[in-house]
Parts: structure tokens; C-alpha cells; sequence
DNA sequence: AAAATAATGTGACGTAGATCAAAATTATTT
DNA sequence: AAATAATTTTGATCTACGTCACATTATTTT
């Protein structure tokens, strides 16, 4: 593995300190993956195998109702992670579809080798302990967004937090993520 | 400490294994603390010094919006872990109250005792981990029923996930909870 | 570049759930 | 047991947002 290891490095780093040696063993147990815009990483109904680390490119995770409405739980960009977590760490189905907005490089850990790492590096174990608090977080924010607050809100929220995503999700999608039809996102912005 | 750290026991070997002594070890990094039916655990604004691990009784972790309208996050019962986590890992102030539905036993956990004791044994980080991996799956699922169903179904939903808490809450609580006001809770269950 | 497909915008109308107000019930305190 | 406070219910409206339908504009594909 190349250049592209270094995205990872990088996000170790900023928690944990590597030795390189251990950096090259622990890059070892990843398999990297090129996919095309519309492909999936994660399909409704099958197993998971693996946790995607976002080397380029940008993902969503979704999931569709029983009236085949779509609702978006996640996107993922450079250095994010994403996966089905609950498929993935409890070996059951998927629940949600994970497929590419554009074509997308990722690297790859399976499970075992996520746990066999935690045992083996205490420091892998802190470094994902540390990534779980972190998406906890996220995750409170946005139950609390979701209940506290309206269409309007939620948009001017996400074009502050996360300005470059919001340029480059079709609005449609966005709206999915926030919550609200395409209609109603549309005309939350055309006026004022 | 006496017998209720049995419970915390219990919990930590549903996950890993230890030797008693290190558990007496641990155990000495917590804090008991009586709290009375409407006393705050966390207050909005203040700072975080511990998480807060149930022994006994029933506890509402809520935001409060800026029409002062009471938005509620999480609940937490013996055997549950609860705190502001944004605030309690990143040392910054609340921005929930979590107060007491009922009169309650902690032990109490700071950040310094937690991250000393995720060092000293790497089978508490990994305990730590697996606990924040659960929990994450819970929060995406409460973000899927919040976008894709109704307060009708959030409802019903909630009464067979926890038929138990259910029947404990006032439902005006519960309402808070699933993200309806209480009049729309009370029409749900009153006809059909 | 034409054809096909996907994304966005706009109008007319419907509805789940909010809001406001007041009564009825239940729990707590003195 | 009376008094006070908290919780729950019910009715009458209101409104944010959804739905449906169709027009317009981009983007892909051939």
C-alpha cells in the first residue's frame, strides 16, 4: 500500500503514536478497494464485513422504509469511517445500504482483524475507543437537532458545520439527511 | 462500598474477565452518591466531572430549547451509564440537565479516573470500547425512528422495547422522549 | 449532439401533529 | 382530609411540512 496509507496514519496519529514498523503490521490487516459512483460497500440484507476508512471520495448510508422512502443516516468523505455498525459488530444483516455519490477509494477492516488489533496494540483499542466517543457525540447532535428543531434550522445548521459537504450533495439528498422532502428543502432556500 | 458494586461487577464480566483484586482496585476509582427524586446529576452550563453509573433508580438526561421547551435525549436505570458526554470528554459545559425521575444511586466516574484506569488495563479500555460501540447502535436506530416513522409507530415501538420503562415514566416524559407533545401522545393511545 | 435520465423548482392541496384553553384526574404536601 | 400541585385528557383551531402533478434545467449515456 502506497500514499493513500498516510490519510490513515495521519488520523492515528492525531490520538496515538505508532511506531512505524507496527504502523506497516497494523496496515497489513486492511485491503484496499476503488468502488464507482452507484456501487455499493454495504448492501440491505447481507452480512458486513467490513468498516470502510474513506481514503477519497464520499459515501451515504441509508435507510428505506416500507413505503421505499429513502432516509439518509450518515454521509462519509475523506477520513471518515462508515459502516452498517450494527450488522458489522454483532454479525447480523444489514439494515441500511451504503453506496458511493461518486467513485470512492477506501481501505478495508474486517472485524476480526478490528478486534485481533485492539488486542494485540492497546494503542489500537485507545485510538478506537476514542473514534467510538467522537461518532457518540455526533450522534447525540444530531437526535437532539432532530427533536429541538425545524426544516429551516436544521439546514442553516449543516451549511455552517459542514459548508463544503452541503456544495457538493445534490440538494435532494441533503433534504433526505435533514429530514424534509425535496420540495419543502427547496423552498426553504429560494426564499430569503 | 458494599453490595451494589456487585452490579457494576456484573457488568464488566459480561464483557471481560477480573481478577477480584483489580476489580477492588477499580472500583476504588468510583464514588457513591445518593441523589433525591428531582435533583440534578448534570446541570446546563456547568461543568461535567463524572459519568454516572446506575445502581438504583430512574434519571432523564433533557435539552432545553430556546422557547424553554423540554427535549428529551436519554433515560437511564440501574445498570445504565449516563452523563453530557460531549462535556465529560471534552471538558466543556453542559448543554443537558440530567435530573433524577426518581431517587437514585451512582457510582460516579471522572474522565481523569476513567482515562487512568483505560491505561492501567487494557481490558478496561476494551470494556470502555464495547460499551460505546453498543451504544452508538442504539443512537443511530433513535435517529432511523425519528426519520422514518411516525409518533404513532415511535410509540408502539418504544412500548416493546421497553414495556418496563414505559409503565415507570409520567407520559409526559415519554412524549418528550419520542418527540410529540403530551395532548398528541395522550390521542395515540386513547382510540385504537 | 440527440436522447435518455436525473435533479430541481413551483403550484395546489392534504394532514399529522402543534398550540391554546380548559376540564378532569391523580399525586403530594400540610 | 383539605389544599396544592402535577399529570392527563379533550376540544377547537392552526401550521409546518408532506403529497401529487407537472414544468424546467442539468447531467449522463449513446
Amino acid at each position: 500500500m502506497f500514499d493513500m496509507s498516510e490519510i490513515l496514519k495521519e488520523q492515528f496519529q492525531k490520538i496515538i503514536t505508532i511506531e512505524p514498523a507496527d504502523f506497516e503490521y497494523i496496515l497489513g490487516h486492511f485491503t484496499y478497494k476503488k468502488f464507482k459512483k452507484h456501487q455499493f460497500l454495504v448492501q440491505e440484507g447481507q452480512q458486513v464485513t467490513f468498516d470502510y476508512f474513506l481514503i477519497s471520495g464520499c459515501v451515504k448510508s441509508y435507510y428505506t422504509d416500507e413505503n421505499g422512502k429513502m432516509h439518509i443516516l450518515l454521509f462519509a468523505l475523506r477520513d471518515w469511517w462508515i459502516t452498517d455498525y450494527e450488522a458489522y459488530y454483532y454479525q447480523k444483516r444489514a439494515i441500511v445500504n451504503i453506496d458511493c455519490l461518486e467513485d470512492t477509494e477506501v481501505l478495508c477492516l474486517s472485524n476480526d482483524n478490528r478486534e485481533k488489533l485492539c488486542q494485540e496494540f492497546h494503542q489500537v483499542e485507545h485510538f478506537f475507543r476514542r473514534k467510538t466517543n467522537r461518532r457518540n457525540v455526533a450522534l447525540q447532535n444530531r437526535i437532539l437537532s432532530l427533536l429541538s428543531s425545524n426544516a429551516k434550522q436544521r439546514y442553516e445548521k449543516f451549511l455552517l458545520e459542514y459548508p463544503s459537504l452541503a456544495q457538493r450533495l445534490p440538494k435532494h439528498i441533503l433534504a433526505s439527511y435533514l429530514g424534509v422532502t425535496r420540495e419543502t428543502l427547496s423552498r426553504l432556500y429560494v426564499q430569503k
